[in-house]
DNA sequence: TAGCTTGTGGTGCGATCGAACCATAATACC
DNA sequence: GGTATTATGGTTCGATCGCACCACAAGCTA
């Protein structure tokens, strides 16, 4: 038979079909059957790469987590070398809105998902790690800045970054629902990353 | 026939079947069958009530909406006569947080609905209004204190508000996840606010 | 008392669901 | 060149879905 065929990029055909279902129309809308056609397979093959839906799911997750990790580290590549801390700082803040396509729609399936974490242990595990990992890179950036004069001492590391990171996961929101323009969602950022990395030491 | 019987409740008592449903697995849950048996009345009640699914979700959601506006207005009051307006903005904010199994719940509730909102117009209209309206309120209160001499002057308090706002918001979030105790999420919330309502003013 | 209106239960229909089953073409291995 | 293995399509089954329809009891109106 046909050993051609990539089985991950058959996995990852899938899995962006999943996506677009679940964009539109929440997970309600992931059925196999819709799946199949979306994903212009027929639904046999949906059990025989990802077995039952639930595992569809968590699989179409898992997909979806290991393309943002690379995303993100890519883009933070992107900036050079040996950048500021304070774009550093931006740049993975920045990862969280959803500025283009790819990152509104990755952050629409995330909120598609979001009540399952909750209950699916499987797919809690999937997502439960990211955030608080940026949230210590970034306070440990910021305290970096501190040691180099970038950042005022008399700043609380840790709550500054904890609440840049839920903030921007907060701003997210509000762009997706068309609350907020991406400019202005960069811009609320810019301003506190301006109070936190103040060159002009005060404390 | 039995007139006896409130309509309001009855609705009532259906809303809060969709709500559990809805926060224990998600919109895809919330079935017709599923919330007659929750709401412990029949299938044909649902549709008497409030119709097609569609209507039911949307009947649901805007029982909520009132309800959450109600409650986040009684406690308010509840802050006494003449709070601060360091006290009303934290009061605000904190309505934001899941800090007990009602407001939990609640948003839980929107979580699942989320998706939907993007592209069903009439859901979208009943959850469009609240964040706005609330940023602006707390933008003119942190203006009021900067007048009283309670904010600095250099602070920008329409930026502050978006941020603190979008930072409760995405709070709420993490704890829901678990990833953060309500203890800390209020932590952070007065640790911005210290900030700008600094006692002593130095702009 | 007759009849209309409102609230309630039950039931049925066509569509669709997830998942299993059966068949088979293509190829790698020997 | 056989043969086991891998990849794919098609089909079917029992359950459940949303929703419409029918029946009827309980009150109000006349």
């Amino acid at each position: 038979m046909p050993r051609q065929v990539d089985h991950d990029q058959r996995r990852r055909q899938i899995a962006e079909a999943v996506w677009r279902l679940a964009t539109r129309g929440g997970l309600e809308d992931v059925t196999l059957r819709q799946v199949a056609t979306e994903a212009e397979v027929s639904a046999r093959l949906l059990q025989y790469y990802f077995g039952t839906r639930d595992q569809l799911l968590l699989g179409a997750l898992e997909i979806l987590n290991a393309d943002a990790e690379q995303r993100a580290r890519e883009r933070l590549a992107m900036l050079g070398e040996a950048p500021g801390m304070h774009a550093i700082v931006r740049g993975v803040l920045l990862e969280l809105l959803p500025l283009d396509e790819e990152r509104r729609n990755r952050h629409l399936v995330y909120a598609a998902y979001f009540v399952r974490f909750l209950s699916d242990p499987a797919l809690a595990k999937v997502a439960r790690d990211a955030p608080h990992a940026l949230e210590n890179l970034v306070a440990g950036l910021i305290a970096q800045g501190q040691e180099l004069g970038q950042v005022p001492r008399d700043i609380d590391a840790a709550a500054e970054a904890a609440f840049l990171v839920s903030g921007a996961e907060g701003i997210q929101t509000a762009v997706l629902l068309g609350q907020r323009t991406p400019e202005e969602a960069v811009a609320l950022i810019d301003h506190q990353l301006a109070r936190i990395f103040a060159a002009t030491t005060r404390g």
